[in-house]
DNA sequence: AGTAGATATGTTATAACATATCAATACTGA
DNA sequence: TCAGTATTGATATGTTATAACATATCTACT
């Protein structure tokens, strides 16, 4: 997977090979993906929707941990910050990333109003021109969240 | 005011100009902008930073008023929803619009993480270049979100 | 193996942000 | 003026996130 997640793919193959890009590399990186990190990843790679830490924490327990809200963002955090999942600000909910093997990158997210499911692209030259012009003003950027709200092709269709 | 907020300028001027463009836009379009609403904007234009509803519940009760959560959060989204303020979403809080009389638009926002400043750009050509790469995959835009985080010209030289 | 330091987890409490609901009042147009 | 709609007042509650502190586990070094 990498390409249009609005089209049927492999998702078990999507979902093993986003956790053994992420296994490997924490192997080269010295990075710690614990029980608890893997086990939040791989609820996050069950779906392209974003959940919330609450619903994480939902699914914990029904697996009969007694999981307590930083038990959640802990994990989310590690993930986040490493690359291996990502934040959507409108929804205050995390998604997996379908882009591991590149490290940091600027992804840009589409977000369908109708269904909640997301889609990540590599934000490409677009974001350069932003990235650039924010530079000509003299803001040096470090983060970028980039969400377009909408209708996917599946919802559109639905309701023509 | 409309260029670059890093700099300095005419605050009470831009603040001036600012309410009049919303009084002159509310009335051709026939929308009340009533004394809670108007100084809900207010408040949000004394400063180029984001505050969050509870920052202007606290400045309404200061004035006097017994405001409780709904007073802020009714105003603001009347505000956000006629283009007259914007959410930031990285920041669960708020700001006024620095381009009132474009109507809709897609803003970005450059967000310093040292100085809480908020810069407002117009969203030029990059953010059509996303729009149309998601158009081409089907999907329909309708909002957008774009958040740049960073340092701020000011806080970069003060620590370099 | 034994221990120190760093990293991760468990647990409780609370902060911060946001909305549902319903009654009361004010504005608008026929 | 009256009916209908929009706004405000007020209470309660829902949702998301972090502070604070104790404990456990891992890692590297002796």
């Amino acid at each position: 997977m990498s390409q249009n997640q609005f089209h049927d793919h492999d998702h078990q193959g999507c979902i093993a090979s986003a956790l053994a890009a992420a296994e490997a590399r924490c192997a080269t990186e010295g990075l710690r993906l614990t029980a608890q990190r893997k086990r939040v990843l791989e609820i996050l790679l069950e779906e392209h929707r974003a959940l919330g830490a609450y619903d994480i924490l939902a699914r914990l327990s029904a697996e009969g941990q007694n999981a307590q809200p930083p038990v959640a963002y802990r994990a989310l955090d590690f993930l986040v910050s490493h690359g291996f999942a990502h934040r959507i600000e409108r929804l205050n909910a995390y998604i997996a990333c379908t882009l591991p093997n590149e490290g940091a990158h600027m992804p840009a997210f589409m977000i369908c109003r109708n269904c909640d499911m997301v889609a990540e692209t590599g934000g490409p030259e677009a974001e350069l021109g932003l990235v650039s012009e924010a530079k000509n003003l003299g803001f040096a950027v470090e983060r970028s969240s980039v969400e377009l709200e909408g209708l996917c092709p599946a919802c559109r269709e639905a309701r023509p």
